[in-house]
DNA sequence: CTTATATGTTTACCTAGGTAAATAATTACG
DNA sequence: CGTAATTATTTACCTAGGTAAACATATAAG
């Protein structure tokens, strides 16, 4: 039997290994698990505003500035002006754009390995149990937006 | 459907808002959720060495003693020498062992809070399969504890 | 048109995780 | 015994998350 402070130091502890290894998997490619993410969700949507960005990933606007600095030092990203001159687009760079495909390869591999314990439905019902948690805490939840 | 990298997406984001959510309902005491965790085991376990403690949460030496830094500056620990002089001993202070009782039960109420939308049932099953995650990647898991 | 408000980004400062290398004390070995 | 290896902690430097407040540009209101 377990409770429930087990389950969230659990929690903490798989999440930590996860992005460990996965920050030592990625060395080769000379990216961090985070600076990944935001080349994954680039490729998906194309260019993005630094708030499209921070909005998708739920985490605040500082933390986007700063990690986009590196990035575009490390020559993954370039920013460029908006017409709104305020805002900020983010590009992929031609050299990113080449490198990305074998990246996502390794990626994938990476994620594949870590998850070889759990069949295809523990996974789904992973997903689902942890879309559960945290969310929609008090009876009425008015979190519309 | 999903995909594996929604699962780890998912993953990441719980546990960003568990700790921020924590951090935000700890603050009435002052506190932040990882010097929490080591109040805890503390409490548990009673006087540890650094190195009991780092091996215990699986993080490295150099993240406990600048935790345990804050948390001395604080009031909540003191460092002793051990007969072994390389090795500090950590102690709640007596300040600390009096809020304790209060804290946990704060901790407890968020912790039931956020797993609200989760069956007992549910909760044992996450627990099973985040324990499968990342663990002895290659063959048999022998995990007995 | 000018001022007030809202929005997008950045800066300064905090906690918390990591690695590599330095330091201090202990144990092991020739 | 004296030196080599090991162990416990710290220091220096990195990424990544957070908040509060500053700044710049746009938009809304009087």
């Amino acid at each position: 039997m377990m409770n429930r402070s087990e389950l969230f130091h659990l929690l903490n502890q798989k999440v930590r290994l996860f992005s460990k290894e996965m920050n030592d998997y990625l060395q080769q490619h000379n990216l961090y698990s985070s600076q990944w993410t935001i080349l994954y969700i680039l490729l998906e949507n194309g260019p993005m505003t630094q708030t499209d960005i921070w909005k998708y990933l739920q985490v605040e606007a500082p933390t986007i500035t700063r990690t986009l600095t590196r990035m575009e030092k490390s020559g993954w990203i370039i920013k460029k002006l908006g017409n709104d001159k305020r805002e900020k687009i983010i590009l992929l760079t031609d050299e990113a754009r080449e490198k990305l495909d074998l990246i996502q390869q390794s990626v994938q591999q990476f994620e594949n390995d870590f998850t070889t314990n759990l069949t295809t439905n523990e996974q789904q019902e992973l997903y689902r149990l942890l879309k559960k948690l945290g969310s929609e805490r008090n009876a009425n939840t008015n979190e519309s937006e």
